[in-house]
DNA sequence: GAGTCGTGGTC
DNA sequence: TGACCAAGACT
């Protein structure tokens, strides 16, 4: 009896997944946006975006991806690149260490890339989230993704109350999405939650009379969707400010690079502050900058170094510093200099 | 587990 | 406008 129960339960229950499915996949395919990284096959083009897709979005990342993929057109090209023309390239994506990830994994592998979600696992800079995602969407490997987007679209149509930044939540959550999982076509599966959370399914004020699964969905049937998800803890922003110098001599500019175990933005390049030796002058302007909860006030000034340059400084002509991976900061403090 | 890493869009 | 947050990973 309870026998019976159980495998009529599991029969509808198995009839109503197919049918969000499909649902789902039918609504990706007619409402998915062309990116370039959804027009090829290739694991390392695939591997590049899902590497450059990670915390940005995707209309940041779409002119990076082309002309990174200029520049370095297959494995053998990044695996022989230098790590200042990678960062050159790279230069305002941000989250830095995932381009030296990728350059070290290019060596790393061989030649080869790998095939397996645990292969992938295995490279720096390759989480779950993109192990999972490369995996199943080059090599059809039935492993469900479990990115921001997901996660909200799992905590709705299941409603889950936990917070999602907890990793006992997110597994739970990850593994809810791999029983969905469409094992015959797990990258698209993948693609479209992804891009359902992305479009529809959106952190405050969800589409859900757009939603082709809102029939499944228990925030929806409960009213609770705006809701959800629960995400608990938030740092207050630090403010600080900074003051820069633009020393200028010979159409040279004086500017340091940042030392290579630097944590933050190693290897980039940038004007002086607060220097012993240089003597500010009159204001160029004050504009405002942010990174992750630091809020920058940077004013920079007009400046006047006192002989030789300061350790770490040197001279570098206008023409060269546009080749330079600079840091944002002095981008854009020099983007109103006359040039 | 909590902190850290960038930047730009969105409301 | 300020808070949120995006196809996360690493320490």
């Amino acid at each position: 009896m309870l026998t019976d129960l159980d495998a009529e339960g599991s029969r509808k229950s198995s009839i109503r997944k197919k049918n969000l499915v499909a649902a789902l996949r039918a609504w990706y395919r007619r409402n998915r946006r062309r990116f370039p990284w959804r027009e090829t096959a290739d694991p390392y083009r695939i591997w590049v975006s899902e590497i450059m897709l990670q915390q940005t979005r995707a209309a940041a990342v779409e002119p990076y991806y082309e002309r990174f993929l200029r520049r370095f057109p297959d494995l053998q090209a990044l695996a022989r690149s230098k790590e200042a023309e990678l960062l050159e390239c790279w230069s305002g994506l941000g989250y830095y260490s995932r381009a030296r990830n990728l350059r070290r994994a290019a060596q790393q592998v061989n030649g080869v890339l790998p095939k397996t979600y645990e292969g992938w696992k295995a490279l720096p800079g390759v989480g779950p989230y993109t192990a999972a995602a490369v995996a199943s969407i080059a090599f059809g490997e039935p492993v469900a993704v479990l990115d921001g987007n997901v996660a909200r679209v799992m905590a709705r149509l299941t409603h889950e109350r936990g917070d999602v930044r907890l990793p006992r939540v997110r597994e739970e959550l990850r593994s809810r999405a791999q029983a969905l999982l469409d094992r015959r076509n797990p990258g698209e599966f993948n693609q479209a939650l992804m891009e359902l959370g992305a479009t529809v399914c959106l952190p405050r004020n969800p589409l859900c009379l757009l939603c082709p699964i809102s029939g499944h969905c228990e925030a929806f049937r409960l009213g609770v969707q705006n809701q959800l998800p629960v995400k608990l803890g938030g740092r207050k922003p630090v403010r600080e400010q900074i003051a820069v110098a633009v020393v200028e001599r010979n159409r040279s500019l004086l500017v340091r690079q940042r030392p290579a175990d630097a944590s933050l933005m190693p290897g980039f390049w940038e004007l002086p502050q607060d220097i012993d030796g240089i003597a500010l002058g009159p204001l160029i302007r004050e504009f405002r900058h942010s990174i992750t909860y630091h809020e920058y006030t940077i004013r920079s000034f007009r400046a006047t170094l006192r002989g030789r340059p300061p350790a770490g400084f040197q001279w570098v002509p206008w023409a060269k510093l546009a080749s330079l991976p600079l840091t944002t900061i002095t981008r854009k403090a020099l983007s109103h200099w006359a040039w």
